[in-house]
DNA sequence: TGTTAGCACTCGACCTTGCAGAGTGCTAAC
DNA sequence: GTTAGCACTCTGCAAGGTCGAGTGCTAACA
C-alpha cells in the first residue's frame, strides 16, 4: 500500500490541524475544513489504513488521530509548504544586524530571544566553537609577582584566556621569549599539525621553567579543537510552558533538568551536523531521552566559512515545523551575516 | 497583644510543620505532634489571636493555617534553629575545594548545583563584579592586520576582553605604546581616580590614531565597576518543579521569565547587601513581582577581603529557611576561601 | 481568669452517576 | 470505489452525596 496523492492530503490536513489546535483529528473535522469533496467515511477508510501504516496513531476507540513521529518524519520531509516571516518579523531581525556595539555574546544571546519570539517555542545557540581552527596570537602577561594571565586568539577570532602560576624567577621578558617562541613556530597552524610538529616538545624544554605550562598547552587544545564546554545560550525558557503539552509540570521538568548539563545540551545537536540545510529531529530521533516528546529545528552558522556553532529551536513534537524552520534559517543566516562582516 | 512565650511557640509549630508538609495546619496536629501538653481548643484561641496580629492566614473557614508572610519574617528573625550539614554534605562542599583545574566559572557554576542539590530548591550565583576596583595591567595585541584584541586585568584578578578594529597605518609598536602609557599612568587607580586624572584627555590624544578607542575606555570602565551585564549561574532549575506550590505551570512561568533577563535577576539581590550575615528575603519583600511568592536566600562571597559577588537559593516562601541558610552561608564561605587561597 | 471538652457548622476532597458529544467501524446501498 | 446510516465506545463535565478535617462558640472546670 503506498502514499497515494489522497492518502497525502489527508495526512497533510491531519498534521496541520493538530499542529494548529493540538487536539484529536476526526474525519468530519477533515472532511468539513480541509477537503470538501470527499464524505468523511472515505476519509476514514484512508485515515485507519493511514494508521496501519504507522502514520497515525488514536489516543483511544472514539477520539480522532494524532500524528505518529512518523508521519511528522513524512509531513516535514515531503509535504512542507515554505512558510514566510511577516514583514514585521524581517525588520525585527534585520534590527540585531544593525545593532551597535556588537560583542559577541550579546549577539547570539540576542539571536536567541529573537528566535524564541518568533516561533514561540525555546530556543537554544551555541556559541562559537571553532572545530579545527588555527592559532593565530599567544601572548602570556605578568599580572602581579608570580601571577600571568594568558591569552590564546586563534584564526576565527574566538580568544580564551587563563591565569597561571608562576615560579619566583620568572619575569616579564622570559615569557615574551616563551610566547615568541610558539607564536613563530605554531601560527597558523591546527592542533593535529601542532601536536605532529611538537608542541609536546617545548612543553618539555619549558617545563622546567614554569611549572604550569600544562595549562597554557590544555587551553590551546580547548580553543583550537573547540573542546571547551563552549557556552549555551537560551531564549524562551518559559515559553514552553505555554504548549499545551507541557501543563503538567513532569514533562516539563525532564526539558529543565537539561538546562543544567549543558555539556549534555550541545549533544543535542552532535555531529551529524555538517550541512547548510535546516536540520529537524523529532521525538526520540533526539539522543536525549529528555527530549523524547520534543523536536528539535536546528541550523549551523559560519564564521569566515567554517561552520562554527549554531542555532535552534526546541518544541513539541506537534510542532509549527515549517515555521520554525524559516525562522531558524534565517536566524542563523543573520548571525553569519554579522561574522563576516566585520 | 504581645508575642508571649507560648504563641511564640505555636507559631513555630505552625511553620515548622507547613514548612514540612505543605498543609494548612490544624490546632489538632499542633496539640498531638508538637506540644502535647495544651489542648487543642487553647491552640485554636491562640491560632486566633495570632491570625488578627497578621501572623497567619486561612485559606478557607475550616481549614488549617498557613504562616503569613510575616509569619515567616518573624520565624526567620527569631525563631529559627540553625540547621547543620551531615557529614557527607559537608564532605561533598569540600570536594570541590580540592578539586583540579579551578576555571573561574567552572568553580562557581559547580557552587551552583551543589547548592541546589543541598537545598533542593534553584541556586543562582553571580559571577565576581568588582564594585569599584583597580586598573592592574592592559594589553593590547593585534591580532591580524586591522584588528587587535584589548586584554584588561583588575587588581581581582578579573579579566575582559574584546575584539577592535584599528586603522591600517597603526602597529604593534603603537599598541604598546598606548597600552604602555595607560599601564604607567593608570597602574592601581579606580574607574573614579581615572575620570579625575583625565583619561578623557587620553582618550582625545589617542581618538585621532585608535578610531574605536571609546571601546578600549568602555570595556575598562565595566571591568571596574562591574557594570557588565555580569554572569548568572543557575543549578536545578527543574529542582523548583518538585516543590508542591509549583506543580501548577503557571506559578513557573514567571520564575523561568526571569531566566530570560538575566540582568533582572542581578536587579534580586541589588545593592543593599553589603553584610556578611546571610540575607533572607521574603515573599513580597523582593523588588520583583516574578518572585512574589517565593524566598531568596543569599550571601555574599569575597575576593582579596573585598565583596565581589554572590549565590543563593530561590524556593517556595514555605521554605527550609534554617537549612537554607546554612548551605548559602557555607557554599559562600567555600568560594570565598578557594578565591583566596591562590 | 485561663483552660478544656463538646457540639454544631463549614468547606473542600473525593466518589458516583448520568448525560451529551465526538468519533469510530461496519454494513448495505449507490 | 464511495457514501449514508447506525450502533457502539469513550471522554468530559456537571450534579449530587458522603466523609473528614478543622473551626468558633459555649459552658463547665481548676
Amino acid at each position: 500500500m503506498s502514499l497515494d496523492a489522497r492518502k497525502q492530503k489527508i495526512l497533510q490536513a491531519i498534521v496541520r490541524d493538530y499542529i494548529l489546535t493540538a487536539e484529536p483529528v476526526g474525519s468530519r473535522t477533515i472532511a468539513r475544513r480541509y477537503l470538501m469533496d470527499i464524505s468523511a467515511a472515505t476519509i476514514r477508510n484512508e485515515m485507519a489504513d493511514l494508521e496501519e501504516m504507522g502514520f497515525l496513531h488514536q489516543p483511544h476507540t472514539s477520539a480522532g488521530r494524532i500524528p505518529s513521529e512518523s508521519g511528522y518524519r513524512f509531513y516535514v520531509d515531503n509535504l512542507l509548504d515554505e512558510a514566510t516571516l511577516s514583514e514585521q518579523e524581517v525588520q525585527a531581525i534585520k534590527q540585531i544586524y544593525h545593532q551597535q556595539a556588537q560583542v559577541l555574546e550579546n549577539v547570539i544571546q540576542e539571536a536567541a530571544h529573537l528566535l524564541s519570539s518568533l516561533t514561540d517555542y525555546m530556543a537554544l545557540a551555541s556559541g562559537p566553537q571553532a572545530g579545527s581552527s588555527r592559532l593565530q596570537k599567544l601572548h602570556m602577561m605578568e599580572v602581579q609577582k608570580g601571577k600571568a594571565l594568558v591569552v590564546v586568539v586563534s584564526d576565527n577570532g574566538l580568544v580564551a584566556n587563563r591565569m597561571i602560576n608562576l615560579p619566583d624567577d620568572i619575569e616579564q621578558s622570559d615569557l615574551d621569549g616563551i610566547s615568541d617562541y610558539i607564536n613563530r613556530n605554531f601560527y597558523n597552524v591546527t592542533w593535529n599539525q601542532m601536536l605532529k610538529s611538537g608542541i609536546l616538545n617545548v612543553r618539555q624544554d619549558i617545563g622546567r621553567r614554569i611549572e604550569q605550562f600544562d595549562q597554557v598547552v590544555e587551553l590551546i587544545q580547548e580553543l583550537l579543537l573547540g573542546e571547551s564546554t563552549a557556552d549555551i545560550y537560551l531564549g524562551g525558557t518559559a515559553r514552553i510552558l505555554v504548549q499545551p503539552e507541557f501543563q503538567d509540570v513532569n514533562r516539563v521538568r525532564s526539558i529543565l533538568k537539561l538546562l543544567d548539563h549543558r555539556e549534555a545540551m550541545l549533544s543535542l545537536v552532535g555531529e551529524k551536523q555538517f550541512t547548510d540545510n535546516v536540520q529537524v529531529t523529532i521525538g526520540s530521533e533526539n539522543q536525549l531521552e529528555e527530549v523524547e516528546n520534543c523536536s528539535l529545528v536546528t541550523a549551523l552558522y559560519r564564521w569566515n566559512g567554517a561552520p562554527v556553532g549554531w542555532v535552534g529551536v526546541l518544541g513539541p513534537t506537534r510542532m509549527d515545523y515549517a515555521r520554525a524552520m524559516t525562522a531558524v534559517r534565517e536566524v542563523s543566516k543573520l548571525l553569519t551575516d554579522i561574522f563576516n562582516k566585520g
